[in-house]
DNA sequence: CAGGAAACAGAACGTTCGGTATCCTACAGG
DNA sequence: CCTGTAGGATACCGAACGTTCTGTTTCCTG
C-alpha cells in the first residue's frame, strides 16, 4: 500500500507493478484511487486521466472493473505483505526483536503521505458484508501475516503461540483502523506498548510460572 | 448498531427510532442497508423498498441522501454508545470489573446476525480519505467512548489510565474490525485476554514497582 | 515502405443514480 | 361537510455510471 516496491524484481517488464507499462500505469493509479476515494466512489474515467490512458485499453488489459479490482488488490497485498515481513525481518536479530519492529514499521506507514487504510478491510467495509467475495480475499491476505507472526511468536518461546499472534494482529488491525480514522501515527506507539506488555506477559507464562491457565484471565 | 435500542424512552413518538412512523421506518431502513451494503452500494430506492415509504415522504423529512446519512450515523452512534456503556455499567462492581465486560459485550454484538462492523469506520473507509466529514463525526463518537473508559481505568488505579485507555479502544477496533472480516465473534475473547494482560500490567507498575517508564518499553 | 499491433480519443449505449413534480388517498378537527 | 396535512404512487429530470463502439495515431517489424 503506497510503499511503491521499490525496483521489485527487474525482470522482464510485464510484470505487475511496471510504471511504464499501460498495465503498470492503470494498476498503479487504480490502486491510489480505490484507497483513497473508495471502490465504488471510484469510476473508471478517474482511473484512466490518472493513468493517462484510454478507455480501450482498460477494458482490453483487464476485461472489467471487477477484474481490475481484484488485480488491484492481489498485487497491493502481495506488495504489502512483502514490505512488511522484510520490516520484520530486516537488520536480523532474534524472533522477539524482529516482532518489536512491527508498530515502528506500521508507524513509517502511517506516517505516509499516502496512507489511506488497509485496502482489504475498506472493501469489505464498502460492500455487502453477507457476501464471501472480499471477506475471503480479506482473510487469504491476513492468514498469511498472521502465518509470520505466528512463526516468530513461536521462535521466541511464547507460551502460548498462536494466542499471542492472535492479539498481535488484533492490534495491527486496530492500529490501522485507528490511524485511518485519525491520522495521527502515535496510535502505532499505544500499540508497540501494548505489545511490549503481551511480550512480557508471555514471557512469564513460561519461563516463570509452571501453569494455571486460569491466571491468564484473572489477571 | 442493530441493537434495537428497547423501548427507548416511551415518550411522544416524533424520536427518532419510533418504528410506526415514516420516520422511523426509514430511519431503520437506512441504518440497516448502509450497514450492511455501505453508503455508496445503496440507493434511495433501496430504501424506500424497505421502508415501505414513497421517495417524496423521504425528501419530505430529510432533505437528501447526505441529511439521511448524518441522521442515520448519529442515531446509531447515540444508540451504540448507550447500549456499550450500559453493558459495561450494567451489574455494578468495581471498575475493573466493569472494563472486564466490555469483550463479553462485544462478542454478543458480534454473534448478531445483524453485525456489520462500526459504522463510523465502514464510513470513513468507503469515502475520500482526505476529507474531515466523516473523520471527524467517527473521531467525536470514538472520543465519548474512550472518555467513559479512561474514567474506568482512572479509577481501577492503572498506573497510565489514559494510555491503557487507548490500548483497550485498540483492541475493541481491532476486534471490531476482524470480527466483521471473519464472522468470528471468538476474536472477542483474544481481545479480551489481551485486555487482561494489559490490566495485569497496569497494576503491576502502581503496586509492585516504583518508575522505570523505561521498562515499559523494554518488556 | 507495408502491415499490424497497441495505444490513443471520444461518442454513444443502456442503466442507475439522487432528486423533483404532479396527482391521489386517508383522516383529523373545526 | 369542509379542509388541512401526512403520506403514497408514479413519472420524470439531468447526470454519472460501466461498457462498447468507431475511428485515429504511433511505432515496431518484415
Amino acid at each position: 500500500m503506497g510503499k511503491s516496491v521499490s525496483k521489485r524484481k527487474a525482470v522482464a517488464a510485464s510484470a505487475a507493478g511496471d510504471e511504464e507499462s499501460a498495465r503498470g500505469r492503470l494498476l498503479s493509479a487504480a490502486t491510489h484511487l480505490f484507497c483513497k476515494n473508495g471502490i465504488n466512489a471510484t469510476g473508471i474515467d478517474a482511473i484512466i486521466d490518472e493513468a493517462g490512458t484510454a478507455k480501450t485499453t482498460l477494458y482490453k488489459l483487464f476485461g472489467s472493473k471487477t477484474n481490475l479490482v481484484n488485480a488491484v488488490l492481489e498485487s497491493e497485498g502481495k506488495a504489502w505483505r512483502e514490505w512488511f515481513i522484510g520490516a520484520m525481518e530486516d537488520g536480523g536479530g532474534d524472533a522477539l526483536a524482529k516482532l518489536k519492529r512491527i508498530f515502528p514499521a506500521l508507524k513509517r506507514w502511517f506516517a505516509e503521505e499516502r496512507f489511506y487504510g488497509c485496502p482489504f478491510i475498506n472493501a469489505v467495509a464498502e460492500h455487502d458484508k453477507d457476501a464471501k467475495q472480499f471477506r475471503n480475499i480479506a482473510l487469504r491476505h491476513k492468514k498469511v501475516v498472521l502465518a509470520h507472526i505466528e512463526k516468530l511468536t513461536a521462535e521466541m518461546g511464547a507460551a502460548e503461540p498462536q494466542v499471542l499472534a492472535h492479539q498481535l494482529a488484533l492490534l495491527i488491525d486496530g492500529a490501522i483502523v485507528a490511524a485511518m480514522v485519525s491520522r495521527d501515527p502515535g496510535v502505532a506507539d499505544t500499540a508497540g506498548l501494548a505489545a511490549a506488555n503481551l511480550f512480557g506477559a508471555s514471557k512469564v507464562k513460561k519461563t516463570k510460572r509452571a501453569g494455571h491457565p486460569a491466571e491468564l484471565v484473572a489477571v
